[in-house]
DNA sequence: TGCATACATGCGTCATCATGCAAACGTAGT
DNA sequence: ACTACGTTTGCATGATGACGCATGTATGCA
């Protein structure tokens, strides 16, 4: 089989490859932000966040907001604080089903064409 | 614990947030070249791929060129061609790292600071 | 009402990047 | 040596994105 001609033999491969997760996860700042937040183990506001990173807080707050538009985090608002959490459950699930789905993409031994 | 405190409590998170792969999957022709690949199930040449994208050639062989430098493929070449491959292994690894540190951050019913 | 806090947004700037074209490179066959 | 083929690379261009600053919005407090 050619490989523009490769349709859906071998699981919803194409659904689990999400561009926007990966792009939001591909930049060292937002990176950073996750990785803080994971470390802390709780909501933080945005200014707490802001002190992980040496940009400014307009800069933060923007990608806080990519990164959850993106699935990676979670907002909520009390007050005039806004708090991001990860979402865990989301970000496991979504790496976990996306290790499976290669995995069952790999040629196992034997796989032979008649 | 303030989120710039957070050093390294909860496993080696950091080392498994790779900024490159994740910009390298980060882009909707490259994760169509990935996906292509990894559907066929054999190693395909730069042309073969070519055909997956509307893109001119010359695109596609950088973008497998990021891909291999980023770890998502391998290449081996056979005279004048180039078969790339997905590193099937590499990366449900990366993924299922990745998912196990995030929730082993995740804070469990009674983590509690006394 | 007035003011401070916490965050979001508009805008300009600079860097990065995806793309196509042309040319170069290496390899195989005649 | 010449030619064809597969791939890579140099270059220009247009688009996207990260950043800082200033401003706007919403909330809490006196």
């Amino acid at each position: 089989m050619k490989p523009h001609e490769a349709s859906q033999c071998c699981g919803p491969i194409d659904d689990l490859l999400d561009a926007e997760l990966f792009k939001a996860l591909g930049e060292p700042t937002r990176l950073k932000l996750l990785s803080c937040l994971a470390k802390c183990g709780r909501p933080c506001s945005v200014t707490e966040l802001a002190e992980c990173c040496d940009v400014d807080y307009s800069v933060v707050s923007r990608h806080l907001g990519m990164l959850e538009r993106s699935g990676v985090l979670s907002a909520s608002k009390e007050g005039r604080t806004v708090f991001y959490n990860v979402r865990y459950q989301h970000l496991t699930d979504a790496f976990r089903s996306l290790a499976k789905a290669i995995e069952t993409c790999r040629p196992k031994c034997g796989t032979k064409k008649p």
